[in-house]
DNA sequence: CTTCTCTAGGTACGGCGTACGTAGAAGTGC
DNA sequence: GCACTTCTACGTACGCCGTACCTAGAGAAG
């Protein structure tokens, strides 16, 4: 980062009388963190992140708000609001940060397919371990620096494959998809035995009143519940498999 | 629809002089639209999810509170609360709602990838029409009956694979997921030019830098911004093909 | 007819995001 | 050194949210 400012804007001239801020920017990875004037600020956007993800470990991120945040670090509600200016921003420095909990090589081994699925499985324990995460993945681009280096990360490893690399980005956001929906899927079964003992009663109910017929069929034949790592395992592959296809 | 009661719960017998609710089940599905007692309830289910809906195409889905659309119905905001008992009720309605637009062949074509191509095709275009489903599908299972009733027949469509059911189940999920994300990710660059701009901006200044050599690379190969359609068309391809595919 | 259940709707509570204003700390330019 | 500027901290307040709880009254069941 040899220049602090961002490319200097060269689009509006900007009055030289007029001292007020030239259009913040939308973006919080475009706001510079500090600017040097002022008093020292008491806090970082790192430990604002880790206080507003500690919070969503243990309540989930519904429980994650500014009052609480603020309340976390000890600090004023409306002070929080130095730092992030929107409470959007703070789920962007939340999904950047548990994006920084990734372990990866720092070079791919050559081998796509497993450094594919070795990603994969880190992928799934950095959910595990974050159960709000793959909701704020699926909803949001993910675009802070440690979300680029695991995007940068993706690029090397599916280089071999020689596709381009609109394509690859076409297959990480696949990727991606298929991890969220498996980890957001292992949560639902997790949550509730008594939810999930109605709506068992609900679909079977629905199989048997004979409107649909090959879901009934499909339960019929289905045998024990099926261990989720398997599936995990399973679909995995194929989309592995789908990623590694050549582009018709 | 033989008997209107849910399957009489053997589980809990119910002492006889204790007129309080059983316990009123979570699921919407679970509970009679109408009991028969008291006077005519002055809405439905139907037109509830329907004026949701039409908040929801018109101002996003967070414009949708209990308050809006009691009003929307001339209602009182409480009154609503006999139909939809939570919030979250009402999301379910709409997205069973939505899941009724489906036009589905009676009887699939047999050929399973014309099948899928097509109906993925016509997910695309509620999508469209519906900005705000693509959120509600990741987020919920999708149980109601028009949901069920897609269900079946994307069962049906994938039956000539000899798959068992639950295989094709995870593979539904691939699908949809795949067909959520492109249709998030296609409103999100229609949505403002401007954080377009800003954002590209920011990533080419992020690839500049150095510290992401493998997305440098991607950006400098690429050609011109790829037509949505074509990528759309192309990932489904693959999709397609993993889902075609045998397991391993 | 009596009784009991259901519906309509108002009021109220706690929590949310955040606009706005004030007070004071820390750098900058003369 | 000093005024000036710019930043931080934080309290107050507004409008919205979901919804618990309560009162009336409609209408089927007995």
């Amino acid at each position: 980062m040899p220049s602090s400012k961002p490319p200097s804007s060269s689009a509006s001239p900007e009055q030289p009388g007029r001292p007020v801020a030239p259009e913040a920017p939308e973006l919080i990875w475009l706001r510079p963190e500090r600017t040097g004037r002022g008093p020292k600020p008491a806090h970082s956007r790192d430990s604002i992140a880790a206080a507003a993800i500690t919070i969503a470990d243990a309540e989930g991120l519904d429980a994650v708000s500014m009052r609480r945040v603020a309340a976390a670090l000890g600090a004023g509600t409306m002070s929080l609001y130095n730092y992030v200016p929107k409470k959007e921003h703070l789920l962007d420095l939340m999904l950047d940060a548990a994006c920084g909990e990734y372990r990866l090589p720092a070079e791919p081994s050559g081998d796509v397919r497993a450094d594919l699925t070795g990603l994969a499985h880190e992928q799934l324990t950095i959910f595990r371990r974050h159960p709000w995460l793959p909701g704020l993945v699926i909803a949001r681009p993910g675009i802070g620096p440690n979300a680029l280096r695991y995007t940068d990360h993706f690029l090397a490893v599916t280089a071999p494959t020689g596709q381009p690399g609109g394509t690859r980005m076409e297959a990480m956001a696949m990727f991606n998809g298929f991890i969220c929906q498996f980890a957001q899927y292992e949560q639902s079964a997790a949550a509730g035995a008594k939810w999930q003992a109605e709506m068992v009663g609900y679909l079977t109910q629905a199989a048997m009143s004979g409107a649909y017929p090959h879901l009934a069929r499909a339960f019929a034949t289905a045998g024990p519940p099926a261990d989720p790592d398997q599936a995990f395992e399973r679909t995995l592959d194929r989309v592995v498999l789908a990623i590694l296809a050549p582009t018709r």
